[in-house]
DNA sequence: AGTATATTGTTGCAAACGCAAATAATGCAG
DNA sequence: CTGCATTATTTGCGTTTGCAACAATATACT
């Protein structure tokens, strides 16, 4: 049997959807500013906590680590941020933002609130609540399971390709990086 | 003054957060079939509605038109679907999904289902309703206004960079595309 | 009809992206 | 304290992305 799917029910075309608007309307303000959305978002995660390691900011922002690492170079170069490496941990990277960001920032936050305001015109208070809890609910059901039993019901018949085993390539130098 | 920021509850980042986690798992899966995810929302659009228009498909699948013209190149390439010129309007192109866009299509269903019931985990009924229709609501409140008010809100004072003109480029031929 | 304007889709191009490998600092077993 | 698995971050490299420009129609205006 074919089991339908009503798009217009169907939950990660919905979320998809009003993220994506909501996204790309911020976007152009933020881009005003000299700010890429994900810059954006760095700048956020960093104001909630400021000195993060980068697979924290990497979590937090849900970019690509290896994207959000040269994302981080490029703002370095814009003097947004610094790295340290503080910690005894000397594997990991503390990242810090520079008053320039903070001040774009708290510049930014108001425009971020009217958006989301705006998104959520003619809610309730508490119907807003609802809807940030079920958020936050969803993401904890998928952030849980290991995706076993969901891999299994993928595992209907496909066609797998994995195990071919590539060759080594070989790099040259490695400059470090960071300052400190 | 400075308005603070709590992440935890900022719903664009809710939004953000949660349709990532679900969309990066559900495309892992999907990648095992050699689709990748944007094909894979093609194709459920496709599913809802055959022969839909390339800006009608962008706007459906939150994917920039540009992008979605060349990712359509590729499904054409791999006989996911067939471009044709058939309407009235000889400006717009129908994208029409081939048998085996359709049988791909179905296999995925009940996977995509499948997280879909993963992510609502331990939602009641009443609950799932509620949440899809907020979201909904979300994406209409975004969608109307033309961000007359949110675009002033956003000018208040800024440091613009940017101004470097480009040259302009010059481009060759136009072969026409699609087969009919 | 004849010209200006708008819509639809494609392409050039540079930037952004993501997977996999490389690099490095730790931690652990023996 | 030597060797090996683990964690954290960066880089190589091919692919995808999005803005702006363009081409081809279509619609509005006069």
């Amino acid at each position: 049997m074919t089991p339908k799917l009503d798009l217009d029910d169907y939950l990660p075309y919905l979320l998809n959807r009003a993220g994506a608007k909501i996204a790309d309307a911020f976007g152009k303000v933020t881009r005003r500013h000299g700010i890429s959305l994900q810059m954006w978002r760095v700048l956020a995660a960093l104001n909630e906590r400021d000195g993060q390691s980068v697979g924290s900011l990497a979590k937090m922002t849900s970019i690509d680590i290896s994207t959000l690492s040269r994302l981080l170079d490029q703002m370095q170069r814009e003097r947004l941020l610094l790295r340290q490496r503080d910690g005894t941990d000397q594997r990991s990277v503390s990242i810090h933002r520079t008053q320039a960001a903070a001040a774009i920032t708290q510049k930014l936050i108001p425009v971020a609130l009217a958006y989301e305001r705006k998104a959520l015109t003619g809610f309730q208070k508490g119907e807003e609540k609802t809807l940030r809890a079920m958020l936050r609910r969803l993401y904890r059901n998928l952030d849980s399971l290991g995706e076993s039993e969901l891999e299994a019901t993928a595992r209907k018949s496909q066609a797998n390709r994995r195990g071919a085993p590539k060759p080594v390539k070989q790099s040259g130098v490695r400059p470090a990086r960071s300052s400190s």
